[in-house]
DNA sequence: CTGAAAGCGCTTACAG
DNA sequence: CTGAAAGCGCTTACAG
């Protein structure tokens, strides 16, 4: 292409000063074979490659080794999630960041929806081998197509806990169980013995995970988990001695959404009626929920740290540093008083 | 690396399919040189190639050829902007959407803030050859490092209207004139003949449209434009018979977040007191304040199609489709009202 | 119809 | 100390 011959290639600088090729590879890479070499020669190529404005070409120099410092960025959307941009953005953020620090660039390969999801995912997921190694995010497991970039000894991270192929998926996640226990032991020291739970219907890990949170904190007292699927009857929960609720929040805020209609259409406050914390921040950020937030920007460093680290073999794929927990910020909020 | 040795290649295929690899090369780029083959070879290399489970090198590919389906977008940040998530995140979005509808995916290149700033972006910004073409976002243009991408031909597309180097960058921007002029027009229409311009001190090309807008919309009018550089003594400006206040808004909102704070330290209200239009949309959408709201994720969508007819030559960099201005769309909102 | 060759611009052993 | 060669995995003329 006329456009590439246009720039300088090292066999032009090699003429130039008057040396080969593979010498000016030497020269420019900054020697790191340790050859031995006149400092004059060193400075002929130096020079010659100034004077012509050479600009190594990274595709040629990818082929020829074996690193292109480029990290992939899946996910499982035809685009970037636009209804749920509170909690993909920080993500974004975190992993560019971090990548950005680590003179990493980052390739976005995304999926599709529909039809042909299961094909075109297929395809997307081994485009992702250009890269040096490449971040998960999503909900969904191919197990295929990860099963065999597994096998194949691929570095990849996931991001969010994840429990599939046997448990052998690298991932950085946030520690919903602890941080969902604390946020109910509290609840249990301030005096509430009977509270509930309100999860989705979703069985991702950070559903059950919460939910087991839940359960360790308030083993022997007659809390209950509620699934949502349609109404809230909170006179009913009421009467029932539920003192306290504690909501899940994800992505699509349904629980979180569903008992504040509820609050308000019986005209209830919190605390005054009803403690409330939820689990993760509501997509309006109120400042007064208690709860704990989701270090999701801290997701994106941490995994971009452990895929180099995969890459690298700093970190072997098995070792137990290859699966990471994060802990979640407490946020001290309004909405949880004692018991009545 | 072991890594990219596992990954069957060309080769492979051709020795599992009994062919050369430059027919297994004919067959799977779809035989676009219209080379004569037997279907039968055809299917036998197609077989193989998928029993394999063969992946293009894209790098290979690269280096071969002169595309590989992958664009670039480069941002002269170091991470991600945190603080205008509102203004990057649609473009971003349209980008992604209409990257991933023509299947190519995306590498993102970042610049970096602090000392080594022109350095550091000089490199980021050849790095970004190894794809296809590039986006560029971000006011910023470095004319050495940009002026030679536009020298050696590589396409590239700036997201935002440009006019460094001689006005030959391509661009999708918004038509900030046009929309300003409308805005403006309407107060004209509605009575208001002192109509006063708050802008930033900024000089991007953003804001000097806006406010030739506006002085198109006011010729013969005694309107005034104001630059923002303290506070805003908006008592004397309504003695000096200023009806309406039309503001800029940008990334920052420095000058919205400004009128803002004036009207409620004076308590005035709109249009009661004084009618009130913006030109682009708040962070936090009100709903109601008068003005136009930017397009960005229509921009994203047609920077990228922009850009990939840049790639394959249907339009050439000189051409005039080779920068567009997209309409911004009015919103009707309930701050304006007629001339006292 | 298909194979052998050259080449894309580098890096990396390996000879001198 | 430096050069010549092989190779990374493809594409693209060019011979058969």
């Amino acid at each position: 292409m006329s456009t590439r011959r246009a720039l300088p290639r090292q066999a032009d600088i090699a003429r130039e000063a008057g040396v080969s090729q593979a010498t000016v590879s030497v020269v420019l890479s900054g020697n790191r074979a340790r050859v031995r070499m006149a400092e004059t020669t060193r400075l002929r190529v130096l020079e010659a490659a100034e004077k012509l404005g050479y600009v190594p070409d990274p595709v040629a120099t990818r082929l020829a080794s074996s690193r292109n410092h480029m990290l992939g960025l899946y996910t499982f959307k035809t685009t970037f999630p636009t209804d749920v941009a509170d909690s993909y953005y920080p993500i974004l953020v975190g992993v560019e960041e971090e990548a950005a620090a680590l003179g990493q660039d980052l390739i976005l390969f995304t999926g599709r929806g529909g039809a042909d999801r299961r094909a075109h995912d297929a395809a997307a997921i081994r485009r992702t081998r250009v890269a040096d190694g490449c971040l998960f995010f999503g909900r969904h497991v191919p197990d295929e197509a990860i099963g065999s970039l597994l096998e194949s000894g691929f570095p990849f991270v996931y991001i969010g806990r994840r429990a599939e192929l046997d448990g052998r998926i690298p991932f950085v996640g946030a520690d919903y169980v602890s941080a969902t226990r604390s946020v109910v032991e509290r609840l249990v020291h301030n005096g509430h013995r009977n509270i509930r739970y309100l999860r989705e219907q979703d069985d991702a890990p950070s559903s059950t995970d919460r939910e087991r949170g839940f359960r360790e904190a308030t083993a022997g007292l007659p809390a209950t988990v509620h699934r949502l699927d349609g109404g809230i009857d909170l006179d009913a929960w009421r009467s029932e001695g539920v003192t306290a609720v504690v909501v899940e929040e994800t992505d699509t805020s349904t629980a979180y959404t569903a008992i504040t209609k509820a609050l308000e259409a019986r005209g209830l406050t919190c605390p005054r009626d009803l403690s409330l914390a939820v689990l993760g921040r509501p997509p309006v950020e109120t400042g007064e929920v208690t709860g704990f937030a989701v270090p999701r920007r801290e997701m994106g460093r941490q995994a971009v740290r452990l895929l180099v680290r995969l890459i690298t073999h700093e970190i072997g794929q098995n070792s137990p540093a290859a699966r990471q927990l994060l802990p979640c910020e407490p946020v001290d909020g309004t909405t949880v008083g004692p018991a009545y």
